[in-house]
DNA sequence: CGCTTTTGACCAGCGC
DNA sequence: GCGCTGGTCAAAAGCG
């Protein structure tokens, strides 16, 4: 376990060179390339006897329906694949080999998606997350922290967030679990949580990007706490950290639409959201969560909203 | 008041 | 049994 890498998972299933002999090997789809949404769901109905072999399976993708960003075609994501995140020593080039010994895929399989995403997707997806706890990872110089839904009371599903060390440029979240509701139900509360370590007088007064949300600005503090990252050898990170909360221009999608539902917006949303919510759960859900990946509907709840001016 | 983050303490799993 | 490690809890403090 220890120096384990998740990025050596992720990057193991990087290629459609890997994928081809990975379904060779195996037949099961374990792993996925670096795919747009679009081309993602092009390669699922391009090979739907795949996804239709167990129920297991289907199961892993409704799973991920939900934690598909929101990307524009022009930024594509770091998402170098979403790995099903088996017993992690398992988790290797050759776990499909390992699959096909096993009995069932349904034991292997537990409810973890893996992914690697940039710096300013990191908050970007619907949920609200509240943090709960921050640890420092043996053979990682980077500390990982946790978080879980806060959208609804009683939601199991948790988000750990840690910087890649072999690519601090991206960060490797692994999704736990999974939400026990359609939706988020609220916004984030911005109360408590505007405390920073970097007071930046340079933003002061100015519009809030998501790099500069407090999740980022905490992540960066940390990161610059970090005693490892103190030495010299690491001074880019402490330097990208500096970056990441001072760069002001984000040509990011997600940012956005996080402008596009400002503050302003948000209660005249929410106001929808209460009167049409029992109808929305219900006939909503039955005639598309099937269809769509639940943050497409999601998206006027959106609790990532870091960017109104 | 309700929410957040921070952080030390606590707990469980695992290897020796 | 012990120590290590990762994950979670909960109190404290701060913000809107």
């Amino acid at each position: 376990m220890e120096n384990w890498d998740l990025q050596a998972v992720v990057r193991g299933c990087n290629t459609t060179a890997n994928i081809d002999e990975a379904m060779e090997n195996s037949q099961i789809p374990y792993c996925f390339a670096p795919l747009s949404i679009e081309e993602e769901d092009d390669f699922f109905h391009a090979l739907p006897q795949l996804f239709e072999a167990t129920a297991a399976l289907d199961e892993l993708e409704e799973l991920y329906k939900p934690f598909y960003p929101v990307l524009q075609p022009s930024t594509p994501p770091i998402i170098v694949a979403s790995s099903m995140s088996v017993p992690q020593e398992a988790i290797t080039v050759e776990v499909p080999k390992k699959l096909k010994e096993s009995s069932t895929i349904c034991k292997k399989i537990s409810k973890r998606v893996v992914k690697e995403v940039r710096a300013e997707e990191l908050f970007s997806d619907v949920w609200a997350w509240r943090k709960y706890g921050q640890k420092p990872i043996k053979g990682s110089p980077y500390p990982r922290s946790y978080y879980r839904c806060s959208s609804s009371k009683g939601c199991l599903a948790r988000k750990q967030v840690e910087r890649s060390c072999s690519n601090p440029e991206t960060f490797i979240i692994t999704y736990t679990a999974e939400h026990n509701h359609v939706h988020p139900t609220r916004r984030n509360s911005l109360a408590g949580s505007t405390r920073s370590k970097f007071p930046s007088s340079k933003n002061k007064g100015k519009c809030k990007s998501s790099l500069n949300s407090p999740a980022m600005t905490n992540l960066a503090a940390s990161i610059e706490e970090d005693p490892d990252v103190q030495s010299a050898s690491t001074n880019a990170v402490k330097e990208e950290a500096q970056l990441l909360l001072e760069e002001d221009e984000i040509s990011h999608e997600n940012v956005m639409l996080d402008v596009m539902l400002s503050d302003e917006m948000i209660p005249s949303l929410e106001n929808l959201d209460r009167e049409l919510e029992p109808v929305m759960d219900g006939w909503f859900l039955d005639q598309f969560s099937d269809n769509f990946p639940s943050p497409w509907f999601n998206i006027g709840h959106s609790n990532t909203v870091t960017g109104a001016c």
